[in-house]
DNA sequence: CACCAACAGTTGAAATTTAAACTATATTCC
DNA sequence: GGAATATAGTTTAAATTTCAACTGTTGGTG
């Protein structure tokens, strides 16, 4: 009977450190999306498509695997590279294996961007993250987000 | 010359790193946040808005510093505050000690959806993030966040 | 083969978030 | 004291995000 069993709360400690990861998390993530916003135009999410088509073999993918790379939602990606490619820094080209698909494909415009917006992006987060670590914090940081990450039934 | 300074990159630890904290903690956030919507009706950040004022003393705090506990715009939370107002959660008091003022006062139905809340959404983050880190992990995890708190300039 | 459930992606409307302008009160400093 | 400036919060409109419904495939399965 499942509902009897007892809750498992949080303890002090990993109460404090869940309410700090929450906060730093949010304060980062907040000024990154300003910085690429003010500096680029564009949003921290934006960003993680072009990085992430940059580096896909020829540039491009099928929406699906980009939305599940950027973990957005199916619909948002399809907005967010509509806007995209508005803009002219990404194109759609239909997929012929599968008639259903479509390829998301980074154009040079938007290669030049990315390459633009990358260096002050870099240098903020190593501003804001790793230069704030020291080489074993960075190593621990990276040993537990690999444990975080597998989410094994995601929604 | 600033511009002339060699731009320092992420070297490939970091960047694994980094992008595993995106990912990581992006799914756990979208987890959460699904979750709670589909169970009490709340997002995130109304979770986190409940929370905060439910430990205030007297259940109540200022809008610009709620704002900045909870990390988000004055604009937004003035909206998010308005939501939870007409479903009667939060309610505003006028404040008398300064005139331009607004308290948001956690309501007891508001309290009553936090304490409905609460176990679900604490035995979730149990679930996705204590119980799969050591406690050796757990403490460098509380370690490094405070590390990253502090924004010396914040936005 | 023909049906039918699952999948890939888009769309339109509703809800939320952002950005900027605005109201009102406090504070500073000459 | 009073003008200038800063702060608290709200509001409006525009942009983004969500949600559910929808269009076409594709992949089984009897």
């Amino acid at each position: 009977m499942a509902a009897m069993d007892a809750i498992r709360w949080l303890n002090a400690q990993e109460q404090a450190t869940w309410r700090s990861l929450l906060r730093a998390y949010s304060r980062i993530e907040r000024l990154l999306d300003h910085d690429l916003q003010a500096s680029n135009g564009l949003s921290l999410v934006e960003y993680g498509i072009l990085v992430t088509l940059s580096e896909s073999p020829e540039s491009r993918m099928r929406m699906r695997l980009l939305a599940d790379s950027v973990i957005v939602s199916k619909s948002r990606l399809s907005h967010q590279i509509a806007r995209l490619e508005r803009a002219g820094f990404v194109r759609r080209e239909t997929c012929e294996e599968d008639r259903r698909g479509a390829w998301a494909v980074l154009t040079d415009d938007g290669r030049a961007l990315l390459e633009a917006a990358a260096p002050g992006h870099a240098t903020l987060v190593r501003d804001r993250v790793f230069d704030r670590l020291t080489p074993e914090q960075i190593q621990q940081l990276g040993a537990i987000m690999r444990a975080l990450e597998p989410d094994d039934d995601a929604p």
